[in-house]
RNA sequence: GGCCACGUGGCGGAGUGGUUACGCAGAGGUCUGCAAAACCUCGUACCCCGGUUCAAUUCCGGGCGUGGCCUCCA
């Protein structure tokens, strides 16, 4: 069963080997901690998640190291603190923390480091002063600029070339700039800004160098894995790269680089003009998307019906038939017991590329297995708790929000098994038909008759 | 304008050069006061046009559509 996955460097799916298979090393582009992240920004954290919980199951639990950074010194950062008349250590703090939250909540482990560039800068400072040392980088009107003509090997990951790039002549071209496509290091803070002092002045870093530092600092000049949405490999990944390599004399950054495809609010884009712009937290607590809440694993489950590097379209029809079948699951596995280990089928698709919808194909399989099975059951379970999808929930754990008056339920159908009793049956259906309305369905079995809720 | 990805049955969604994905919904059946659940059976899909091939949804070319990047938006 070996682990094969999908290298946007080289346009392929790879064997897997690791550097050191006594920790193997991913890192992943973490949260600019402005704003609440929308759903979008829960795609990679769930796919990588999902990643990391596969690699400790292959090499070890405590032999794997996963990063992901939160990243507060951005300009936006500061446009907005200043907006709000906030802090900017408030404004980050704040969001970073419910960022953490939100991400708990969809059934993500904590990764092994979240670094933030605010207690990077030392490192942030140093890759800079090497780059501009090994002559790839350039000092210009207090800027610290990378010269990507220093770089034979620019665009190698976007596969784009320099020339074709300029022709695209929507590069904003800064005086100080040797070259259109040159992007920022290190440039000055004035004023009450954030800055850090450095040989080049007080200032702050460029958006892309904190990762290369970051990265180096927890992870070595090599690592195995670098992921992120796909809208980052251009430029962010490309100037990662560039940087990187750049301060370590070519050494490549990473081995394998993935990418998570794109996410679509019912078949558009989604926007703030549109008026589609859904938050996390906004699923998670308030009634904005099909008139209800939506619990963290339902939306995890929902993320993982389609394949990572698969657009995804985000629709309430696909929240609703998500949790019918998560509180399915749940009906049959509240209070059984775990099996030792997760499902090899479900293990096999899974190694594939991180093939979800293969994997949940087989977790259906077994599904129907375990209806009649026990062993089928625990199994089951075991594989759901790997990938974070069950955790002992009841199934009305999942009807988030909805209000149930159990007594009242309990009362109707006391009510209809006395009609039925009665032989009046127009009676009995009538009440169904009420107790239907609360969103509950009933099933009349042998042992009586039991309620479940439905939406 | 340049570069790139995707387009599968009512919906969601894998996969493959020639054989069943799978889930939801739907149809029929067993069962049931009626239902539900459970179980059994059922769909013969792959954007369009060319080409390669004994054979293409699966490879190649073109077109159309959707989306992404080229602007410090995952």
């Amino acid at each position: 069963m070996a682990l094969t996955l999908y290298n946007t460097l080289a346009r392929e799916k790879q064997v897997f080997k690791p550097i050191d298979a006594k920790n193997v090393r991913m890192y992943v582009c973490g949260p600019t901690v402005y704003d609440f992240a929308h759903i979008g920004n829960a795609r990679p954290v769930i796919v990588f998640d999902v990643l990391f919980r596969l690699l400790r199951h292959i090499y070890g639990e405590s032999h794997v190291t996963y990063v992901r950074n939160i990243t507060d010194v951005e300009d936006k950062i500061i446009a907005r603190a200043a907006e709000r008349g906030v802090s900017i250590r408030d404004l980050t703090e704040g969001t970073a923390k419910v960022y953490q939250e939100d991400a708990l909540a969809l059934g993500n482990l904590p990764p092994t480091l979240e670094p933030r560039v605010t207690d990077s800068m030392p490192e942030i400072i140093a890759m800079i002063a090497k780059l501009v040392a090994n002559k790839h980088a350039y000092v210009a009107e207090g800027h610290v600029l990378f010269d990507v003509s220093s770089d034979p090997d620019y665009g190698k990951l976007s596969r784009r070339a320099l020339d074709e790039m300029i022709a695209g002549a929507r590069v904003e071209v800064a005086p100080y700039k040797k070259n259109p496509m040159d992007f920022v290091l290190w440039k000055p803070s004035e004023g009450d800004m954030p800055g850090w002092d450095s040989p080049w002045g007080k200032g702050r870093p460029g958006w892309h160098i904190e990762c290369s530092a970051m990265g180096e600092k927890h992870l070595g000049e090599t690592f195995d894995i670098h992921g992120g949405g796909i809208d980052l490999q251009f430029p962010h990944h490309e100037n990662e790269i560039a940087q990187s390599e750049g301060a370590h004399h070519g050494k490549p950054i990473a081995n394998y680089w993935m990418h998570n495809g794109f996410l679509q609010v019912e078949g558009e884009k989604m926007s703030k003009s549109l008026g589609n712009f859904i938050t996390i937290r906004e699923l998670l607590a308030e009634k904005v998307f099909g008139g209800q809440v939506w619990h963290g694993r339902v939306l995890r489950l929902a993320m993982l019906g389609t394949h990572y590097r698969q657009p995804i379209d985000w629709t309430v029809d696909r929240l609703a038939q998500t949790k019918a079948t998560i509180m399915e699951w749940a009906r049959m596995l509240h209070g059984e017991l775990s099996a030792d280990a997760p499902d090899d089928e479900v293990m096999s698709a899974l190694s594939d590329d991180l093939n979800s919808p293969a994997a949940l194909a087989a977790i259906y399989g077994l599904a129907s297995a375990a209806r009649a099975n026990t062993g089928d059951r625990r199994r089951l379970k075991r594989t759901l708790s790997f990938l974070g999808l069950y955790a002992d929930e009841r199934d009305t754990d999942f009807a988030v929000g909805h209000e149930l008056d159990a007594a009242k339920i309990e009362g109707l159908i006391a009510a209809r098994n006395a009609a039925r009793r009665a032989k009046n049956f127009a009676e009995a259906d009538r009440l169904r038909g009420e107790i239907s309305t609360l969103g509950v369905a009933i099933e009349d079995g042998p042992g009586g008759t039991t309620w479940k809720v439905v939406s």
